[in-house]
DNA sequence: AGCTCCATACCGACCGGTTAGTCTGCCGAG
DNA sequence: CTCGGCAGACTAACCGGTCGGTATGGAGCT
């Protein structure tokens, strides 16, 4: 068992981060300092700067987990063996449950992006543009085949989609009437909808 | 002339607030010290505290005036004389315009909302959801007449629309190869087109 | 016209409190 | 004996907000 756990079994660096996520998402960056979150994790500050460099590198540590699951599933819708309209489809509703599914980690997203040091903003960045592009290709492609209108850059579609997704963690609530899937579902609908010649 | 402005000719108050409002924007509410605020205001400290009884008072005048802004633009919008489909396409159309036009209050509106204090964050949110009241009614008016699809519950259609709106300063740049009145014509296409019967 | 008086507008040094990050050293496992 | 893993006291830098003081212009009286 050793000193890398406490009676939960959880080692302490990923205690560190859940606690981070949590507190960063209620309170927000600039208002959580260092000292509650190692008090949230069971620990002191010694062990938070033996594994991480600073409280910015806990930040970005949230941004790398997020993007690279979101990518991850991305890729395997897109590559899925079906035609353009499912694919994007089925891709736009996985991106809203899995948002839903992971709230805290998007309010940090939209809400904390400007809290990174400008290098790992860059970094941020530029993973967030390859998500976009994929999805954007997936547009231009039934666009291509005519299965979708070309009424609206492909551009201006994936960002509109994009912010109600990004809108989510503002309005929705796991104590409404509506499932995540329900969700997923209208919006994916309304995304097709738009979409359609 | 007086105590009231400097060559400018502008008032203090005036000069905090716009002062306020780009760092807000810039740095976001929590890295904007006031001391930045009235310097950049050609100020002190005791001139910001005069008019103002807290820095959580400036970030409350920034709301008020957004919302009262735009409420005004919608209510007319609504209350005009033509078709539904109309009057919703031309709201919509306009809340984009007005929120590129004033991006920085966008950035802060949607970013920092959770600095206000509890009392003026309840005050806030009354305030928006009015806003958003008076729009869903729109398209509940043109569901009933049958000429929005109802496929999609209307305060779904609603957040959709917004979260495209609240996305607009990640991603709109005033340099970038669209004007706010083509991008608003383009999201308002959006939204009348996923609501076709 | 001149003088007094006071409200308004603003200055800027100062205070109590908080923060991210550092550093020394202990402890238990191998 | 050594070394990763961590404790916790410490520091230097700020930060929001306060407060006594100063300057200015106009109202009221003579």
């Amino acid at each position: 068992m050793a000193r890398t756990t406490d009676g939960s079994g959880i080692p302490v660096p990923q205690r560190l981060l859940a606690a981070a996520t949590r507190l960063f998402a209620e309170r927000g960056y600039d208002r959580t300092s260092v000292q509650e979150i190692v008090e949230a994790a069971g620990v002191t500050k010694g062990a938070l700067y033996h594994y991480f460099g600073s409280k910015d590198d806990l930040l970005h540590e949230v941004y790398a987990r997020v993007l690279r699951l979101q990518q991850e599933r991305l890729d395997a819708f897109a590559d899925a063996d079906a035609p353009v309209e499912r694919r994007l489809r089925d891709a736009a509703a996985d991106v809203v449950v899995t948002t839903i599914d992971n709230l805290d980690d998007a309010s940090i997203f939209f809400r904390s992006m400007h809290h990174l040091s400008p290098e790992k903003d860059k970094q941020v960045r530029a993973e967030r543009r390859r998500y976009h592009e994929r999805f954007r290709a997936l547009v231009e492609e039934g666009q291509r085949e005519g299965v979708f209108s070309t009424a609206t850059p492909a551009d201006l579609v994936v960002d509109y989609h994009f912010g109600s997704v990004h809108h989510l963690s503002t309005w929705y609530r796991p104590d409404g009437p509506l499932t995540p899937q329900q969700v997923a579902d209208h919006l994916a609908d309304l995304l097709l909808r738009a979409l359609r010649p």
